[in-house]
DNA sequence: AAAGTATTTAGACATTTGCCTAAATATATA
DNA sequence: TATATATTTAGGCAAATGTCTAAATACTTT
């Protein structure tokens, strides 16, 4: 979840999965869309892999990059429930201090 | 949109954010729930006001947040969006560079 | 007006983040 | 097998982030 909404929060990774939208593409074909380096769009790549938003299967000397569109219903979920006022329990109701 | 998805992305905001769920609550309340100090409180919601994800009001000295649940329409938009694969375009083909 | 309460502002500090270049690894091709 | 291509790993650096304490501001109460 944290890993999550970590990857959201830049604006280069966002791209990449604007990107991914349209259709897959291999490591170096993003970085084309860049004007940063190489190895920093793969450390990017790494952390939407680690939270599980692309998969990456080699394919040869390339390796393939693909938006996993499920991980994006758990961030759905809980920002559409932020939405909904929640009915107050007794217990969650703080005593004013002193 | 870049504050927003920064807001979002520390997991204090987002524990303030389901606290605001349920009630709303002045700075000391919120406070309250968490092991850090009221200035760093204060700064996470500075940073939420800034995303426009909580508005402030005073009342005589204490100042009330409350959520604007409206922003996040704006990011349940981007992410069902990116769920939804696009028609490729012709100039979205990127040629294979050589 | 003085003292107490609520909150923010200021400034310092450690950690994390995003970027870079150089080198390593792996595959493809001459 | 040697060379070229695709990508990652390693290591360093500057900027951004999250935290703290001390001080400032603003309101309330005695």
């Amino acid at each position: 979840m944290n890993l999550l909404f970590k990857a959201l929060s830049d604006p280069t990774r966002r791209q990449i999965i604007e990107l991914l939208r349209k259709r897959d593409m291999n490591a170096g074909e993003i970085a084309d869309y860049f004007s940063i380096s190489k190895p920093s769009i793969s450390h990017h790549l790494d952390l939407l892999r680690q939270a599980n938003v692309v998969i990456s299967i080699k394919e040869g000397q390339f390796i393939t990059y693909s938006l996993n569109t499920t991980v994006f219903d758990e961030v759905v979920t809980w920002v559409l429930d932020q939405s909904q006022r929640k009915k107050t329990n007794k217990k969650d109701i703080k005593q004013k201090s002193k």
